[in-house]
DNA sequence: CAGATGTCAGCCGCACTGATATGA
DNA sequence: CTCATATCAGTGGGGCTGACATCT
């Protein structure tokens, strides 16, 4: 046998899965997919189409909550909501119940551009995900959704 | 209104695709994963990680397709090599036969640290996906690398 | 000459830490 | 007083553009 190392041995037949993770995988995709999600496409930036996703599912939440769907930091989630109202996307109001908090909800404006910006989104999930067929990709968003425990 | 806490009022009643599309999930839970992988846990930062197991794919392979399967461009790609050569995990020396590139290498370190990260990464894989059972996690990497085309 | 490869400087978006103000 | 929420300043890593050197 020439080959006792069983790293360098590429006469395997087995499914390297070493050096194929789930989780290695999928950060690879997601890099595929940031290239290809440009501005242009989308009609604003991935971050605020994410944002307007969020407020379309829930239409009146709190900052914190909303942040933490977007698994942003609260820090950014408030340059980000500034950005959204600045844009006319979504409004900010406190809580009365709760004067610490702020409710986030879209606008009109916000819910015209997320429509756009779901076209292009399932454009670009065409493009990314044009190896696999409709069912292979229906598999892989309820995994994805299951995952995350959505 | 029947609905007095708006934060939770679901009045929906089919599975919307539009607000949870699979690159939106997909992004989501990169986000998370990023999250959980900490360089303590890891034994070195994940962009290192990933570059030894590309090298642990390919022994032997150019400067420029080790950066494309990376996806990362080859300013960064610079940087990350010049790092691993740093900490002695890899080599890298100009190709006789064409001399403008550069044939990376992984070293005997790299192998020994790569060695351990996996076995990190497994548990940070573990850790994420602890939703998914076992056939469900072999699902979603199958898809995933069919999706990415390896 | 054009084209490919690698390197470097610089800009920018974004994640995080730490500190602060306000309210429960 | 404490804890929670939101905000802001500053830091650091990563992605990109543009320029340049070297080699085919």
């Amino acid at each position: 046998m020439q080959c006792d190392d069983p790293v360098r041995c590429y006469d395997r037949d087995v499914p390297d899965t070493r050096t194929k993770g789930t989780i290695t995988l999928l950060t690879k995709l997601a890099k595929v997919i940031h290239r290809q999600t440009t501005e242009e496409l989308l009609g604003m930036r991935w971050k605020h189409f994410v944002a307007l996703s969020a407020l379309n599912e829930q239409p009146s939440v709190s900052q914190q909550t909303l942040c933490d769907q977007m698994v942003m930091d609260p820090n950014n989630c408030v340059i980000l909501l500034n950005e959204l109202e600045a844009m006319g996307y979504a409004t900010r109001r406190r809580d009365p119940t709760d004067r610490r908090r702020h409710i986030v909800e879209l606008s009109d404006a916000g819910r015209e551009v997320f429509e756009r910006g779901v076209r292009a989104r399932e454009a670009i999930e065409d493009d990314v995900l044009g190896a696999l067929d409709g069912e292979e990709r229906e598999t892989l968003r309820v995994l994805l959704a299951k995952a995350i425990g959505d």
